[in-house]
DNA sequence: GGCAAGTAGTTGGCATGCCAACTTGTATCC
DNA sequence: GGATACAAGTTGGCATGCCAACTACTTGCC
């Protein structure tokens, strides 16, 4: 990011992004170095998992944030790999279903638990309760601020 | 990202990341609309004007947080568009220099002052200046807990 | 001097993800 | 009932960015 310190936003907004890509980057090293998923496949086996191991395309779509033709490369990939597998929707011959599989579900649950210890062991202990919802406030506050 | 809540942290945690991928998404498609760059084009332009209009290549590399490979590239493309030059460096003849074009600092400076106005408007108004001190403090705690 | 080790940058190959265009199927409206 | 608008996914083409391997040069050590 540019190295700008006119203001104190711009000197907080330089340190978000630096601090979110650098924590960010370190998730998706640890998630692919452990069970050999990127954060696309973890998003989509934890939402097929939690979601009772099925999902509508357009639906799984809009809850990882993935382009529609993004996701349907994406689960090509993961199918090739053995996670998930397509069902068409038998009451719209348009549409169709992402299923888990149970090897998905396995690496799932296992990814699940050791993504939760990484965060915990960082983001959760590194912050006290009252930064916790200083966080959650302010970024309640951007969220909104946001068009959309 | 997953749709847990097992903890408070992991709420915040799930927010940060939607609402920063959301406002990040939004600051490139502005960038791209008003002026015709990506963000990692503005970032080499808006570091080699503040830096007199050169920088080493690994230095900027590190500044912008990209791989050398990927800065070469990106390099390619820049100078392709005429935003920018190679020079070899007289002292190292390994090295080199990334140079900006009178047409690549006068795209930076209309494009920063286009960039800070937007990021004021949202980030910068949506905010007390306790949220920003909150924000900063966080996200410092956030970054000392990283490894490295 | 001269070889080993390290450094700067580039290239090839691959993965990812977007948009535009397309195919197929459903819904609406007359 | 049939044209027309709309919706779900897929595909092709492109941009981006990484890693591994490579080239070329510089440094350290003897």
């Amino acid at each position: 990011m540019a190295l700008e310190f006119e203001s104190r936003w711009m000197t907080a907004w330089l340190l978000l992004v630096r601090t979110h890509t650098r924590f960010w980057d370190q998730i998706e090293a640890h998630m692919r170095r452990e069970h050999g998923l990127t954060m696309a496949r973890y998003d989509v086996l934890a939402h097929l998992d939690m979601a009772g191991g099925r999902l509508g395309l357009s639906d799984l779509s809009s809850a990882i944030a993935l382009s529609p033709s993004g996701l349907s490369k994406l689960l090509d990939r993961m199918d090739a790999s053995g996670l998930v597998q397509r069902d068409p929707d038998p009451d719209d011959a348009r549409a169709a279903f992402a299923t888990i599989t149970p090897r998905g579900r396995a690496l799932a649950r296992s990814a699940r638990a050791s993504h939760h210890e990484l965060l915990r062991a960082t983001f959760g202990s590194a912050l006290s309760d009252r930064d916790i919802a200083d966080l959650t406030r302010i970024m309640k506050r951007v969220d909104a601020s946001l068009p959309g």
